[in-house]
DNA sequence: GTAAAATGTTTGACAAGCCGAAGTTTTGTG
DNA sequence: CACAAAACTTCGGCTTGTCAAACATTTTAC
């Protein structure tokens, strides 16, 4: 079903580039282009060709690069990716924003479906979900501030009851 | 303090398949490497001895290969980053052992300290915390069952209580 | 001990990516 | 309009990684 998933890790930071540019209105000049991916003008030429030959942009020298529709699809999807690892190395790890940028636009060319769809479900689950308000706590280095005391844990249950007690309420008198 | 990361992905792969054959009590020689990471036996020759100049293996012509010490402590590196994220795709995100080990082979060479110390430890207390007992229902592709049923998480939360007095009492009778 | 089989290496070719320098086109300004 | 500046492309050249084919060395088997 799926067209060609022939796309470099490469080709697919060059076609990400364009889609946030585009997005931000600006348009995807070679320059931009260099400059977000950190690589010489010359080195976005021959992405722009290869991208071309694709179908994915349209572009003929000289000129800025528009997305095709189906490189529309095609950057949706990669940027779809980058967002889900971001989101989940900030929200349920705790990781600084910066460093979540950095990895998510490693592994977002290599990440499996199945793998990506649980992750994004697992990021609204933790929301959802009372048992799960956890945070990173930075000062102990853990999730919990004595994961390995018992008292501990019954008191953070019961925690995670009161907060539910609110959110009935909440519900109740405003439901929005 | 880091000697030098430049270690490309590709000679990462072979330095992990040279670790894990010398652990299965097998020699790394360079057909089973090839078999292993599915590549030409002459392709391994040039890797053997890109990692032999960085001094990562032992190596001759005609020999088979060993670790230096160095080489040890950076495959060792390269698993356990490997071990983590098929952990947490297995124990966590419920992802089936052959997609997490194919993930992982490809996520090891990209995750940052950070992310995997905060996997780690993320595996750990979510089989420590009675509040994380958490699965992957397949059937409902969802972490629970229904997840926006205030009812059905009260109930969850006090199973997690319920959890809790089990763990006490095995402590208490069994202390192991 | 030697010949065949298995294993390992060299060599040359190719593709993807990148860079810097030199050349081309477009843009902006007087 | 003309010409300088800015932007873009082309052209080698380099690196990494791969393969297939030819060559070399070990191993194995008789």
């Amino acid at each position: 079903m799926n067209k060609m998933k022939s796309l470099t890790s490469s080709l697919e930071d060059y076609l990400e580039a364009i889609y946030q540019l585009l997005r931000e209105n600006k348009a995807a000049r070679a320059k931009e282009i260099s400059k977000r991916l950190g690589v010489n003008r010359s080195s976005v030429t021959g992405a722009l060709h290869a991208l071309a030959e694709r179908k994915l942009i349209n572009y003929a020298p000289y000129d800025i690069a528009t997305l095709t529709p189906e490189g529309e699809k095609v950057a949706a999807n990669i940027s779809h990716r980058h967002l889900v690892l971001r989101d989940f190395f900030v929200e349920v790890l705790g990781v600084r924003a910066a460093e979540a940028e950095d990895s998510a636009c490693k592994i977002e060319h290599v990440v499996s479906e199945t793998i990506l769809d649980r992750l994004a479900q697992f990021v609204d689950f933790i929301q959802v979900c009372p048992r799960l308000d956890i945070n990173w706590i930075e000062e102990t280095g853990y999730f919990c501030e004595r994961p390995d005391s018992v008292e501990n844990c019954e008191r953070c249950i019961r925690g995670c009851l009161d907060a539910l007690e609110r959110k009935k309420h909440k519900h109740g008198k405003a439901a929005d």
